[in-house]
DNA sequence: AATTAGCACTCGTCAAATATGAGTGCTAAT
DNA sequence: ATTAGCACTCATATTTGACGAGTGCTAATT
């Protein structure tokens, strides 16, 4: 168990290092005016801190710097946890209300918002359209062998895709075919559509499966719609103004990382399932993140939960404002209201 | 004028540097199979080349170096004009085949390809549909309030925009309306909709036009579409292996600026409308591309003009094999029959 | 007259040598 | 238990000198 006054100075040096990104020496700690003790002390409080893989020496004659662990003992037991600044929350809210009804450009809004807040680089993803439900299918043609298909969500989400037939299709065929599609399958999850038209083909007899093989084509272009969530980046510039990025092999990684717009999607896409989560160093498990942390969380738009929001920053990020921040987003994201 | 081996040594000087980067000595060249003069004879010509601005040194002990001026002389004089490869290009022509119906992974594709024919970033523009035709409109409703208007373009091109009216409209005077618009507006550019809507509306009768007012939302987020033209970058990793892109300071521009899609899009769209167009270093006048130069060119689809695509690679770029190869690109695009 | 060999000179780069100083761990004094 | 003191460590910065690639000029050669 650690002393008050080893607490104090674990803290002091996060906090330090956390601003300086140098390693920070016990002369220095003795200094602050928060730390009464002589430097010989403090130097002894290290050594134990060091002990229990709190933090660590670059070198023999440099300070200090946070360990992994350090970190961690930092997030769970030196950040209070966090705070609703009515006032700010709401001035966020108004920010974010200026930019958008439609729910993409607010997710913009709130990666960039968040992004100018913190310094940090910020992803956001927009709802995963897998889950939603099919509300409508349609189709208008452009010539005979040419149309659109549009669907709509529940959520009010449009996709269309164009389908080229490989010949004539009569418009009845068509036209009942959509029908079909709408009578059946409504309320299906996107994710889903595709099993589910298999099992509707499958009742059909054979004589009207003939009749509607033309359509295969239609049906499965309807069924390839894989809506892709939403991506958007924030303040991707940022990283360039971290020291711990001032060299390619660093900066690299993380810039190859973050342009792989599918990979990160996934990545987003498996995250845990909560509210607001610190993630520290190598635990994210992405080589191109070792020396980043982040800060991730689940958000809801008008009540109905909508998507994720992370924020990458350098391992020594300030953790406090960080997490401080992200509450603040989600929260004023809740309470918007898309449909006013 | 130069004399042949001035020509010759120019050639040599940018060849060689091109493949090394490394400042180029007269006893390197002298050394080569093509120059069959003693260093000090070389070393003579190089004074003068440096005399008539063509070639620069770093500093007195190094080799020589082209200077913008030499590569512009280079490219105009040094580069033979392309030779369209048959082979190759019907290769490109099979591999762009395979994507692609749908015009935009064409572009993606042909982007792609020629990036890692070359090894350096490129930029393709789609078309810019503000030039196309109004094909068709068309409104699906989704409730009371809430529908989507699509439209269809002369090109194929489809978009699809949410309406979310103020209060409940009747459905006869949407579709009244977009009959209308279909009646009268077919044919006209997606630039000129704007324009042309209002003079319509002036044409009706009070009486008519009272009954249209409602609609009017409906007509404005129609026209309210700007579809972007669609951008594509291909191989922006490339830039991570150009020796001259290897510190902060000269990657963290050309990131900055390849990252911010509208001013590259202006930029693109701001191009010189020509075939095949090499701009050296500061030649293109952008800061962040000081050390980089362009090859560009519009390209066409089937026949039809369709956008433009560029290649950026550092001054010290192989300029014979990019602008051969981006001729075999434009060439393999020229003869790519979407419809088929 | 054109080409080349020869040579003194320049200057960036590399490596070794040296100095600097921040920081530590330990011990003894407080 | 805390602190002062001190020897020790080690990264960083600075200096120094050797090296060598490359140049420009001059004189010899063709």
């Amino acid at each position: 168990m650690l002393t008050e006054r080893q607490l104090l100075i674990l803290r002091a040096i996060i906090d330090d290092y956390i601003q300086t990104a140098q390693p920070v020496g016990s002369r220095t700690l003795s200094k602050r005016d928060d730390l009464t003790f002589s430097s010989a002390t403090i130097r002894n409080d290290m050594a134990d801190l060091e002990d229990l893989g709190l933090i660590e020496k670059p070198h023999t004659s440099a300070g200090r710097i946070p360990s992994e662990i350090g970190y961690r003992y930092y997030v769970d037991h030196l950040v209070e946890s966090r705070i609703i600044d009515e006032r700010e929350t709401y001035r966020l809210e108004e920010r974010l209300k200026e930019s958008a009804k439609e729910s993409e450009l607010l997710i913009r809004q709130a990666a960039d918002l968040l992004s100018d807040l913190t310094n940090y680089t910020t992803v956001a993803l927009g709802p995963n359209s897998q889950m939603e439900k099919l509300a409508r299918v349609d189709y208008m043609p452009i010539d005979e062998r040419r149309g659109v298909v549009l669907i709509v969500t529940d959520k009010g989400h449009v996709e269309h895709r164009m389908v080229i037939f490989d010949s004539r299709v009569a418009p009845e065929i068509i036209e009942e075919t959509i029908r079909l599609l709408n009578d059946r399958l409504i309320g299906t999850s996107i994710g889903q559509l595709k099993i589910r038209i298999g099992e509707e083909v499958a009742k059909l007899q054979l004589a009207q499966r003939q009749q509607y093989d033309n359509m295969m084509q239609l049906i499965q272009s309807t069924v390839g719609i894989q809506t892709p969530s939403s991506l958007y980046l924030g303040g991707k510039k940022n990283i360039f103004n971290q020291p711990e990025f001032q060299t390619i092999d660093t900066l690299r990684p993380f810039l190859e990382w973050i342009d792989e717009q599918e990979r990160l999607t996934h990545w987003l896409e498996s995250l845990p399932n909560r509210e607001i989560y610190v993630s520290i160093g190598s635990e994210n498990g992405i080589v191109a993140l070792q020396n980043c942390s982040v800060i991730t969380s689940d958000y809801t738009l008008d009540g109905k939960t909508f998507g994720t929001i992370a924020m990458i920053g350098p391992t020594r990020m300030n953790y406090r404002h960080g997490v401080q921040m992200m509450g603040q987003i989600i929260e004023a994201l809740r309470r918007t209201n898309l449909e006013e």
